[in-house]
DNA sequence: TGTTTGACCACGG
DNA sequence: GCCGTGGCCAAAC
């Protein structure tokens, strides 16, 4: 066993996106303090294989779906989006500023299961 | 153990 | 408005 690692951190967040929303690797590296960005995009690398992360609901700031390379199928990623009522084209997010979620929204003491 | 990469973001030219 | 570079931290090779 191990303590939390900050990828942990970012499955907790990810999996408190609500349906229907979206969010980013900057937003949640912000509210985890990480620094980076690029993290984030690394803990959901290895998030989408077995874990139930919404990675689909995490896109870069430009609202584009830049993680849909990584998955199964390209267009697994989009067919979710819209699964969920989110419109997306030519593989960004309508009305991204819109949908976007931030986690701030959880609050400050939001709480890991592991 | 050192180097390279990575689903990024911000800034400068 | 697009392209290039730097930074950031951790895991993989």
């Amino acid at each position: 066993m191990r303590q939390p690692t900050y990828y942990e951190l970012v499955y907790a967040v990810v999996r408190e996106i609500p349906r229907g929303r979206v969010s980013t690797y900057g937003a949640i590296a912000d509210f985890l303090a990480l620094g980076a960005a690029r993290m984030v995009g690394w803990a959901l690398n290895k998030s989408f294989l077995g874990d139930d992360v919404p990675a689909h609901r995490v896109v870069n700031r430009k609202g584009e779906l830049s993680g849909r390379n990584h998955w199964p199928t390209p267009i697994m990623m989009q067919e979710m989006l819209e699964q969920e009522g989110v419109v997306v084209e030519d593989n960004c997010v309508k009305d991204f500023e819109r949908l976007f979620w931030h986690p701030s929204a959880l609050g400050e003491d939001f709480e890991v299961h592991p």
